[in-house]
DNA sequence: AATGTTTTTATTGTCTGACATTTAAAAGTC
DNA sequence: GACTTTTAAATGTCAGACAATAAAAACATT
C-alpha cells in the first residue's frame, strides 16, 4: 500500500508523504482510522517517534485528527472549508508579507477575483447578507472610527459580497485574497474625503446587488479599485516626500 | 515573548502556535534562527521530542526549514508562491473531493476566476505564454490522446492564460481552482464531437488575447463553460441512465 | 604564509524504554 | 438491570542515549 525508500533522507517526512498520498488518492477514507503509532512505527520500520513527528505534520494541515483513549487514533479528517479558510489566509498573509508583493499587485488580485463574484452575487446573495453589507457602510460612515476597524468594516463588506455568490468554491479562494489584504490596508491612512468616496461606492455597489444588476456592479469595483490604488497612491507618495 | 498555559491541552500544538504567531506577527524575520531544541525546550519547559513535534508542524506548513550541523538549526522560512502552490492544489483537491461539492459549483468557480485574469492576461500575456496555448491546443487536436492526457493539456492551457495576467497572487489563487478541478474533470469521457467543440472555442479564446481584445476572450469563456457543463451533465445522465 | 587535512563541536535525526493520561469497554457489585 | 470498578489500549510526554551532519577550529604540510 504505501512504501518508503531507506535512501538519503528525513524518514518522518517521507512518512507523512507516503500516508498522505494514500489520503489524497482516496485509499483512506473519511473518517478511517489509521493503525496505532506502535503498528505504524512498525510496518514502516522506524520508532515511535518518527511516526509521531509524520502525524503531527499532517494534523498540522488538518489530515488527520488524533483522539486519546481505548478507542482513540488518528482518523482521517473530513476537510471543511471553515477549516480551510484560516490556513489559506494564514498563508495568503506570509505570502503578502514575505515577497514583497506590492500594494497594486495584490489590489489588482482582490479586485478582478471580486468582480468575478459580483455578477453571481447580484443573483442570489440572501436578505441577510445584503443587510450585512448595509450594516458595514453605515458603520464605514461614523467618522469615530479608527483606521483599524475601518478596515475590518470593508473586510466585512466584502465578505459579504463574496459569499452572497452562494459558490463555497469562491469563498474559499477569495477569503486569502481578500482578509490578506488587511495588513496592507491597515498601513494607509484614510481622511474624511476618502472615506467618503469610498462610502459612497460601497452603497452603489450594494444599491446594484440589491437590483440584481451584476453589470453595474462590476463598474462600480472597477471604480472602488481605481480609487483605492489611487489613494494608496498618494499615502506612499506623501510618506515619501516627508522622509 | 512567547509564553504558554499549562492549562489542559496538546503542548506541542500550543509550543507550534507559539511560535508561529512569533512568525506571522514579524517577530521572527525570514532566515532568523530558532533557538535550538534544546533550547527551546528548556525554555517552555517540555522534553525535546515534544518540542520537535511542534516544530515538524510548522515545518508541514513550510514556516521553517531545518537544517543539521554545527551551524545548522529550525530557519524561518521565505514563503515562496511556487512553494504554496503545492499545499494550496492539495488543500483544494481534498476540500473539492470531501466535500461533495458539485461539478457545477466547482465548474462555476473555475470560469468566473479564469475570466477575472482574462483581460489582464489579454493585455500582459508574454509570446511564449501565448505560444504554450498554442502548443496545448494542437496537442488538445490529436485524436491518439488519452482523456487523461488531454485533461492535462487542458490545465496547461488554463495555467498558460492565467499566467499571462503577470499578477502571483492570482496565479497562486486560481492554481487551486483549476488544477483541484483535473480529478472531477478525469471522471468524464470526452467524445471526439465534444473535443472538437472545446478546441474550437480554445483557439478563439487564444485568437482573443492575441488581439488583446479582454471582452472577446471574457465571452469564449462564458460558451466553454456552457459548453463544459452541458458535456457533463449529459455524461452524467448517460451514466445514470446506464445503471 | 598559504593551503590542505584532521579534530572538535554544536545541532538535528533517530532510537529505546518508560510512565502519565485518557477513554471506552469489560468485569464486577448491588 | 443499573451502577461502579477494573482493565486495556491508545495517545501524550519524558529522559537519556547514540548517529549523522556540517561547519569551525586546530593542526600539519608544503
Amino acid at each position: 500500500m504505501k512504501i518508503d525508500p531507506n535512501s538519503s533522507a528525513n524518514l518522518s517526512a517521507q512518512i507523512a508523504k507516503a500516508i498522505r498520498d494514500s489520503i489524497v488518492s482516496g485509499d483512506l477514507i473519511i473518517d478511517e482510522r489509521l493503525p496505532s503509532e506502535a503498528e505504524l512505527a512498525d510496518y514502516f520500520q522506524v520508532s515511535r517517534p518518527t511516526v509521531r513527528e509524520a502525524l503531527k505534520r499532517l494534523a498540522a494541515q488538518s489530515l488527520i485528527r488524533t483522539q486519546r483513549g481505548a478507542t482513540g487514533g488518528a482518523f482521517v479528517n473530513r476537510l471543511s472549508f471553515k477549516e480551510a479558510y484560516a490556513d489559506q489566509v494564514t498563508t495568503s498573509t506570509l505570502l503578502l508579507s514575505m515577497n514583497e508583493v506590492s500594494f497594486d499587485t495584490a489590489c489588482e488580485a482582490r479586485y478582478a477575483l471580486e468582480r468575478a463574484c459580483a455578477p453571481l452575487s447580484a443573483k442570489r446573495r440572501t436578505a441577510d447578507q445584503l443587510a450585512t453589507m448595509r450594516t458595514e457602510i453605515f458603520r464605514q460612515s461614523q467618522p469615530s472610527l479608527t483606521d483599524e476597524a475601518y478596515c475590518a468594516s470593508d473586510v466585512a463588506f466584502h465578505r459579504a459580497l463574496v459569499d452572497g455568490a452562494d459558490n463555497p468554491v469562491l469563498s474559499y479562494q477569495l477569503a486569502g485574497a481578500v482578509e490578506a489584504m488587511q495588513p496592507l490596508m491597515n498601513m494607509i491612512t484614510f481622511t474624511t474625503r476618502s472615506r467618503g468616496i469610498m462610502v459612497c461606492l460601497h452603497s452603489s455597489i450594494a444599491d446594484a446587488i440589491e437590483n440584481g444588476d451584476g453589470a453595474e456592479a462590476v463598474d462600480c469595483l472597477h471604480n472602488l479599485e481605481a480609487e483605492t490604488r489611487k489613494i494608496a497612491a498618494d499615502v506612499f507618495a506623501a510618506r515619501a516626500a516627508s522622509k
